[in-house]
RNA sequence: GCUCCCAUCGUCUAGCCUGGUCUAGGACACCGCCUUUUCACGGCGGUAACAGGGGUUCAAAUCCCCUUGGGAGUACCA
């Protein structure tokens, strides 16, 4: 049987780190298996659900390179892919549900459901303990007020009884006779509910496993009940660890930037945030870290899940980026480096050899493209900046020579830049003439020339500082 | 409250299934040294963990139980 494995978001908004991760999973596990990955999208919650978060998520996931074979976007024969379209299905196997006694229309207000609730919780039983009311109404009556439009929801009758399965990350795991009530499948605007349709939806479209978020493992108790009225067999399940923010609690918005657009946005590397989102809950076998997901294989499989869950720490995910960044070639550098800093950037305005100059001298001193903007005034700010260390240079009494020297041979200069091998020239002028050497040697021509005490390699940096820069700081 | 899940350095984890090779390995972060006559990169080194208590066993991070702690769920959200 070919592996089929699906993830299945809703588009109420852009994709969470957390579904990227889930997605991933997914998508490797399938990968490996040689089987088929699935996009299913379940917009049945029709206020939240909207088009434009599907294609967001959509143009995320294939930014991360996680491909989907079939989805609502390039169809399948399972198709259609988007519940919203699949509505009329989930009604009919509701009904029939009710036909042969697994399910039943219920007449509860919503008022009268929260009175219910108050009072199981008053007699310190579970929430759910009154929800069926209406289990043993006549169904001939129960038909009769059905038809006369009485507002009703449909609710499957829970059989009463223990439920096991075995977990692919948690091993055996069981819920008891009444860890649910008669839960609702359709609602009364007709809408079907999150755990009846996605049974429905990976029963009918041959889901051989399923991985999803471990939020969902008390879910599953409810699914397995659909899953035998539907006379189906279940996915195997993986319920994968929870993704948590510096307070443990589940990772949410209020942890800061968890959408994959902010990340895209931010400039980070999809290769990275794969690589670093890959390893927080599954490990490779060679305790490798630093490596692309998608070369993983069969390499990649669910029994290196780890249980617990992860904290998210964008200081490792920063490292990753690091690792990645160094990986790539002058031109890409330059590239994204453009992309930070903007078209209309002193950056932007060089030629192509001086970006890829620059690019392989500060390719080393960012973790993100974006780091390149603190960098920038080295080059083309000639303000100095005067730190403790700049002051001290400037105040040596050789210093004043080492500028009126360079002054003088700069200020000859015709051509847009320095050269490095003019740099050097000086260099030796000022030992071998001015006597001049060690640290009031080269720091002060560092802090003559780019007016700070720090920054990369000195030939290099002058080289690439437009000369105009390099005057203004002599004068 | 009830149900379910989880528990190795601050963090991500290896090891656990198939007890001994674990004075517990790697990575991030942090600190120090070297390198760089700056900064960074790099190299080397360091601090730092088996939640607690009982068993089982010649032997337990590894198996069992309890306690404690954390998390998730408990919806006509997914």
């Amino acid at each position: 049987m070919t592996v089929r494995v699906r993830f299945a978001p809703s588009p109420t908004g852009y994709l969470h780190i957390g579904g990227a991760r889930t997605a991933l999973y997914s998508y490797l596990f399938a990968k490996a298996k040689g089987g088929q990955y699935i996009l299913r999208v379940e917009d049945t919650d029709l206020e939240r659900s909207k088009r434009e978060f599907e294609d967001a998520q959509i143009g995320d996931l294939l930014w991360l390179g996680i491909e989907h074979d079939e989805g609502p976007d390039k169809g399948g024969e399972f198709g259609p892919y988007r519940q919203s379209e699949r509505m009329q299905m989930y009604k009919d196997i509701a009904w029939d549900f009710v036909e042969r006694g697994l399910a039943y229309p219920c007449f509860l207000t919503s008022e009268e459901l929260e009175t219910l609730t108050e009072k199981a919780n008053e007699e310190k039983k579970a929430p759910h303990a009154y929800h069926g009311k209406y289990r043993d109404l006549d169904s001939a009556e129960a038909k009769k007020r059905v038809d006369a439009g009485e507002e009703h929801v449909i609710r499957f009758k829970n059989p009463g009884k223990k439920w096991t399965f075995t977990d692919l990350v948690r091993g055996e795991v069981t819920f008891p006779e009444d860890m649910v009530g008669d839960f609702v499948i359709i609602r009364s605007n007709g809408m079907p509910v999150y755990n009846f349709c996605c049974v429905v939806d990976d029963h009918k479209m041959g889901m051989t496993h399923v991985f999803r978020a471990e939020e969902h493992l008390n879910n599953t108790c409810r699914q397995l009940q659909i899953y035998e009225a539907l006379n189906a067999t279940p996915p195997e399940f993986a319920h994968v660890s929870l993704l948590v923010g510096e307070d443990r609690q589940k990772l949410s918005k209020r942890h800061g930037a968890t959408s994959v657009t902010q990340y895209k946005e931010m400039g980070y590397l999809p290769g990275a945030v794969t690589n670093y989102l890959t390893l927080l809950g599954w490990s490779h076998p060679d305790e490798q870290d630093i490596f692309d997901v998608l070369d993983l294989g069969d390499v990649f499989d669910y029994t290196r899940f780890s249980k617990s869950s992860a904290m998210y720490d964008i200081k490792k995910l920063n490292f990753f980026n690091e690792q990645w960044l160094r990986k790539l070639s002058d031109e890409e550098i330059a590239k994204g480096f453009e992309g930070a800093l903007g078209s209309d950037s002193e950056f932007a305005k060089q030629d192509d050899s001086w970006k890829q100059k620059f690019s392989a001298l500060m390719k080393e001193k960012v973790q993100l493209f974006s780091d390149i903007k603190e960098h920038m005034a080295v080059f083309f700010n000639s303000a100095a900046d005067e730190d403790e260390q700049y002051k001290e240079a400037i105040s040596w009494e050789t210093t004043p020579q080492v500028k009126e020297y360079l002054a003088s041979q700069v200020n000859e200069l015709t051509t847009e830049f320095i050269t490095e091998e003019q740099v050097g020239e000086w260099m030796n002028y000022l030992k071998k003439e001015l006597k001049i050497k060690g640290k009031p040697l080269f720091m002060g021509m560092r802090v003559c020339l780019t007016g700070r005490a720090h920054g990369p390699d000195l030939k290099t940096v002058v080289a690439l500082t437009p000369i105009s820069i390099v005057k203004e700081r002599l004068s």
